[in-house]
DNA sequence: AGATGACAGATTGTCGGACAATCTGACAGT
DNA sequence: ACTGTCAGATTGTCCGACAATCTGTCATCT
């Protein structure tokens, strides 16, 4: 009934310029992507604890938009793991204990382990990521940027890392688990101290890389996530 | 407040006896969940060939549902990347190319390879279920099985290695993995005869982690996982 | 007293219909 | 040959409604 296997339909029936206009993008947002934004901005943001239940109707009358709009939107972030559906029972924040964070800290260190790794054999504009994602990490934390803006960048590194797998699937698993776990990080809020010296640590990561000691790299991954898992987690606990 | 994933939320405010009716579990499905059931069922059994455009008033009136349940079901499947979605124009079949198939399997190698990796300190527990994933697959291929339960089998055996990483998160993954990957498997429906000689493959690699050569496992993984893209990549192109 | 059963309130799951915005394709106009 | 216009189809969003389920309270029975 269709056309036949045509690859994809693109909007005008012209040759499409591709030359000129390449750099054109417009940015078409639905209801819906807007409502789960701003729900993950207030999660982000410790405006709504973990735990918290997020009623269908409260929020649509605040957000001033209908019923089904919030719901799908929360089916997105319970799809984010930000949020847990319990059948019959709503939509609540998601509440991170420390199994999660150990689980999610370990296939963190599988992702960017292996694009570590890959190092060598990593396209040039993979590395040059990795390298552009931390002097953007350094210059805000000796700017003294804001907590949020420091753990974007921090996180922004990691998923850099992953990036060298030159894999989309990998790099959006490991965004997906960036997400989950600045829900755990906004827990922790108050002890937000950590952030800073871990610049120099990620620039010694780099080095390394750079001096093609890929094993010194790998281990180094290693300690620095395992000290990671285990301050978010004693941290945590204070909670 | 939460119990651990699986064993959350009980219905009565009893002391949960739990040493009777353990086994008992009643599966609760929403309309949603059986609807996306349904289409993912018809994508892998071809009835819906890839780019076939899913109309949601069409299926909402062939289903008995109503739109908005066909509408959520059609995100779950999104969501899954069974299906696309194109702002205003709606969803269809996700069409597997080259590219993803490519990437698909690199993402495999990752996670797999990681979990090979960690034969040695694995527990017991995951390492038998490689064992049995093997005998299921194996058994299933001597006695015949459908081409669906063998590749049922093969994939769960594959999902199992990256079990060894004791990671929920790095299984799931895997899980959504496998499953764009019988997509692209439905489509080339025709050319099944691989899926056979595949039994004595995965033999030897376990038998190589049996006897602790890890090493060799990892490099045979690799090469496995390689052909497995190629042949895959071939076939589609001959569709 | 303790357990059982019934009931109201709240919330979700699902439904049907409705309207605006957008895309597609064809047709007419310059 | 290019542009403007319009009808049809489809999605995005909204509203209102109802049944099913969960929670907590209270009355009832042994």
């Amino acid at each position: 009934m269709e056309g036949t296997g045509r690859n994809s339909g693109r909007l005008s029936p012209m040759a499409e310029p591709l030359g000129q206009f390449a750099s054109l993008h417009l940015e078409l947002s639905s209801t819906v992507d807007r409502v789960a934004a701003e729900l993950r901005r207030a999660v982000f943001d410790g405006e709504l604890e973990s735990g918290t239940p997020l009623r269908e109707v409260a929020l649509a009358a605040s957000l001033g938009v209908s019923r089904p709009t919030v719901r799908e939107a929360l089916t997105v972030l319970v799809a984010e793991g930000l949020a847990t559906r319990e059948p019959n029972r709503g939509v609540a924040v998601s509440t991170p204990d420390p199994g999660s964070v150990r689980d999610i800290c370990r296939a963190r260190l599988v992702l960017e382990g292996a694009g570590v790794r890959r190092w060598r054999d990593a396209d040039e504009q993979h590395k040059d990521a990795v390298r552009t994602a931390l002097v953007r990490y350094t210059t805000a934390v000796r700017s003294g940027g804001s907590y949020q803006e420091l753990n974007e960048r921090h996180l922004a590194f990691h998923v850099s890392l992953v990036g060298l797998n030159d894999s989309p699937r990998l790099t959006a698993m490991a965004e997906s688990l960036m997400v989950e776990l600045k829900l755990a990080l906004a827990q922790v809020d108050r002890l937000r101290r950590n952030a800073h010296d871990q610049a120099d640590s990620h620039t010694a990561l780099v080095m390394l890389l750079e001096r093609g000691d890929i094993d010194g790299a790998s281990e180094f991954l290693r300690r620095h996530l395992e000290d990671a898992e285990n301050s978010i987690i004693q941290a945590l606990g204070l909670v």
